[in-house]
DNA sequence: AAATTTTTTGCATTCGAATGCAAATTAGCC
DNA sequence: GGCTAATTTGCATTCGAATGCAAAAAATTT
């Protein structure tokens, strides 16, 4: 494109050659802590206003075989509490100077074809709050790209991962639910295949039996709330009824609520306690003001980016996990008092 | 880093070696439909599947001059709404092999920082559903970058811009309210620097003029579920009180119906209507049922990422504005029929 | 088999910024 | 002022892939 046009990128050469430098004194004058003298400097500034030049961070990226890009895996609509860590996850990023390259994962199928992206782009680092395989995390690792897996971890291998071990705050919520006089427990599961509703799934059922709690029934959903309802009906179709329902996450825990009440018209919680976990937003608004277990969703984001950043410093750094504890909250859900 | 080292990355130059070939032909053999035999091509993939290479997508980007990647603005937790949008239009860009770069924007003051960055990282395009005033549009546009807002548009000039259009949805709507017996109506505006509110707003005071409804007051909240109560006691604390509500989200209306409902204990839709705008998921959630109108962003992500794409095929494409219209969904939240 | 056309391949350059090294300038010191 | 030491600056190269052009090879024609 013309010089002259409106729409020419300036370069470096550009800057130098109307500040009467060379190149390589423009490329310094960008960089803080290189050597240059005040007077070049400001000759070079002034001249970079003048042709609004900024330096090109693709070219910067390929010298510096660093590209400040942290690839972002998330499931869509799986969880609607991932949009939050997201966004807590993306800002802290931009605070360490990095930028986000987000790729959502709809199914597993998905993932080769975008690991093989994020391996193109040269991200720096990658985040998964999505499924992601020991094999894949592997495959990563091979190519010196340091992973953190949120809310998340590998069984088969060490990973760097950031996890909420909900299984003491289980364990005290079970014991609220005895407390109630609750002896016959429902279990609202999700997908079998989603290692964070296994290990709910796990402590639920570990609590029940150290409370002498009897779980009547397992119903899988799909952790939407749409799948909250049916679950419900088939756990109150048998015979076996339960007087509460413990979901493996809060927006199936809103749908068994909804559908109870408007469906079933049973009083939440007098004839039937429902509890959550997760802690998202909707469970705190006051048609449900679910009991639950909040994750400390800001402190895990925290860590998972720091840990991220600090293996792109330094590749040599061993793997870490990191965990955090929930909080109970105690909703009008499983208590009236 | 020694070649021989597993960490090390093949180059082309890697896999013309060991393929006993050019560079160029391996540059080729990874561009479809360039002039390459058979024999060399197999060759050339034997050898590039050995070294595990894939080309470097920021070199190529360099000279290119395209990298592929569209930025996105988006401001978080402004209207739940937006993270769906968000991945809709970012499988949408995934089709159309594009990738996308996220940026959350908190407050307007962000905004000059993050166009800059999206300057040096020579994004393709932006995507901006997030405050962009006309003079920001401007820089992006002089420097060859175009950009579509989504749910918003400018008025001082010309924008490319998806836009859901729900004046005479709105009019149907008090339409709706005013058959309901309803003749006066409280306004639950959203920011008054919200463009989106804004025009909403405007709508619903023509409607009910036309409708001759009176709007005995207008309150102003954030579009946060939270702000809807305080919003609520403030329409119903002073002494001219409404029959209806509108208000300019499915957020706030939905923090209104907790707030009337389990703090003041009235009968929805018996006491009070209230009513959204947007077609959030929770407003089909049956504790709300709420009255809205939904906005189709399936359709208008597909309308914004390929405007997009068009544009950075064919910069010289004029500006376009889409506009959509809503569907009005009559809930329990208005009618108890 | 020779001449011509078509296809394939390689050479050399390009994209834009960063940096090791050497040259040039400046500062510091007696 | 002269000499050394410290700081600035520029030269030349590098990162990895794409491509116009010319040379080479293969296919086609006569």
């Amino acid at each position: 494109m013309d010089k002259k046009s409106n729409k020419y990128r300036a370069t470096s050469y550009d800057v130098a050659k109307l500040a009467g430098v060379s190149q390589s004194t423009v490329s310094r004058c960008f960089k803080p802590g290189a050597s240059i003298s005040g007077k070049l400097k400001e000759k070079v500034e002034n001249a970079a206003r003048e042709l609004n030049y900024m330096p090109n961070a693709i070219a910067r990226s390929l010298i510096l075989q660093r590209t400040g890009l942290i690839g972002i895996l998330i499931s869509p609509s799986i969880n609607f509490y991932y949009p939050e860590a997201l966004f807590e996850v993306t800002e802290r990023l931009k605070a360490l100077n990095y930028r986000t390259l987000l790729f959502t994962v709809r199914q597993r199928e998905d993932l080769p074809e975008l690991l093989e992206q994020l391996w193109q782009y040269q991200v720096d680092g990658v985040v998964s709050a999505s499924f992601l395989e020991a094999e894949q995390y592997e495959w990563l690792v091979e190519r010196n790209i340091p992973v953190v897996m949120f809310n998340r971890f590998l069984e088969e291998r060490s990973s760097n991962s950031v996890w909420c071990d909900t299984d003491n705050n289980i364990s005290e919520l079970v014991g609220h639910l005895a407390q109630q006089g609750h002896r016959r427990l429902a279990l609202l599961a999700g997908p079998p295949t989603s290692m964070v509703n296994l290990a709910r799934m796990h402590s639920i059922k570990q609590a029940a039996e150290t409370h002498n709690m009897q779980i009547v029934s397992t119903v899988h959903g799909n952790f939407l709330h749409e799948s909250g309802g049916p679950a419900l009906q088939e756990i109150l179709g048998s015979n076996a009824r339960p007087t509460a329902i413990m979901a493996t996450n809060d927006m199936m825990a809103l749908g068994a609520i909804d559908e109870a009440r408007h469906v079933l018209n049973l009083s939440i919680p007098h004839d039937l306690a429902i509890t959550g976990i997760d802690g998202i937003n909707a469970a705190r608004f006051s048609s449900y003001n679910l009991t639950t277990i909040r994750q400390p969703i800001g402190r895990m984001a925290d860590a998972a980016t720091s840990m991220l950043a600090d293996r792109v410093e330094n590749p040599t750094l061993s793997d870490e996990k990191r965990i955090f504890t929930g909080a109970l909250i105690i909703g009008s859900s499983s208590t009236s008092a």
